[in-house]
DNA sequence: GAGTCATATATTGTCTACAATATTTAGTAC
DNA sequence: GTACTAAATATTGTAGACAATATATGACTC
């Protein structure tokens, strides 16, 4: 129980992610100094140092002598979001089919045996409203031993997207079709195809996007029946 | 003639930056806060701050409690870094061909041809010993129109490319190529080729990378002859 | 002489106070 | 009543001092 090993800055910091994240602290909202340092029971110091860290991650945008403001999840952030995911996560998944152990592929193979396994018992409705999807696709980010790209993807896109799917409800309303594909993603992995794997990571991403967009569109111009 | 318009950190921060990049401060050194304060004239808050940045931009590590040193350049991060180049500049490449206005594609092709002519002038000596072909690649990430995209490219990654060009004298070895390939580039964004222009840019990235790394490796294991 | 422990030093982490800038509010002119 | 100006307020930026942790030094044991 070596509980600290760390700053107060990092602690803070999660915690205001967490925040920021799950909505607690609402997009555009401003983020008051002197207020957030007596909140977390901290001095302005350290909370600045938090703050530096949020503005890398791109979860806050900072004007100088002005102040910080939660970013605004838009649309079209979303879209460049899923755009770079899938030029990413189609390397992840390339690098994973060329690196994973035999181990860790058995892992992944796991996991999605516990998807399958949720989605049946909901009927749907759980696991990819959680954080099922997001474990899948960070575990091959994590395969691909690339270190650069695992933070890339985990340190500011994967909040982003966490974000997301907490405030707009994102979650996946396909989810036996997302199944299936993370599926054909992870046998391609465990044969070491690594040219497929990537070419499935990327149409896999590239559908969850056009989905995405199309419902987020739907929402902007609520059915019309002219 | 406002100059100031921002903070010292910020100030600071840039400075620093292009001493780690130029190698004024070498790679694995330690930075020491209280001596970098006062060699740049401002106190530890707003030096801790412009480190915070530089963690960000991966130029530092810091480690708590114990301190921050530039990063050490390695064959496996070079390598890493590119993967990442060609997956992302390739996106950045075709959104390029679909977002760059006539005007942008027109600057872009103008700065080729001021690349040729200094090739052409310095027998290949000069251009892409400096900043050149950083320019090219920047131009395109810009026309790509995301945000997230230049901020990933511009805000870290070119800036380690730029440190290992000044500190392992990698400028290009074969600048008529990579002309005629940046050649190919900038004609498929000019025709709005947006699939061809990925692909090329892919397999450009590729081409540089394949000619660093067998360098790399040559410059390792001096040529025996054995 | 090598290794270990304790002390001393240096460095990072944090807090409080002050200065500079931006924002708000009140007042005045039209 | 609206638009502009100026004082008042609040917030961010910066500096310096203190606390906690890590590193370096030196004495002591084996």
């Amino acid at each position: 129980m070596t509980q600290p090993a760390t700053t107060l800055a990092n602690r803070v910091c999660e915690a205001i992610v967490q925040d920021i994240v799950t909505g607690v602290i609402p997009q555009g909202a401003k983020l008051n100094e002197p207020e957030l340092a007596r909140v977390h029971g901290i001095s302005r110091g350290p909370l600045r140092e938090a703050m530096s860290r949020l503005e890398a991650m791109r979860l806050i945008k900072r004007v100088p002598n002005v102040g910080a403001r939660v970013v605004d999840l838009s649309y079209d952030e979303l879209l460049e979001i899923y755009q770079i995911r899938e030029a990413l996560e189609g390397l992840a998944a390339r690098l994973a089919a060329q690196n994973m152990s035999k181990a860790e592929a058995q892992d992944l193979r796991n996991l999605l045996v516990d998807h399958e396994r949720h989605i049946e018992q909901t009927h749907g409705e759980s696991y990819f409203k959680q954080e099922g999807d997001v474990d899948f696709h960070y575990r091959i980010v994590q395969g691909s031993n690339n270190q650069r790209l695992i933070n890339i993807l985990g340190g500011e896109l994967y909040n982003l997207v966490r974000m997301y799917r907490y405030q707009f409800s994102l979650s996946s309303n396909r989810p036996q079709q997302a199944l299936k594909e993370h599926d054909q993603i992870c046998a391609a992995i465990e044969e070491g195809d690594a040219e497929l794997a990537e070419w499935l990571m990327r149409r896999h991403i590239g559908n969850a996007r056009r989905n995405i967009m199309q419902r987020m569109q739907a929402d902007a111009n609520p059915a019309g029946d002219s």
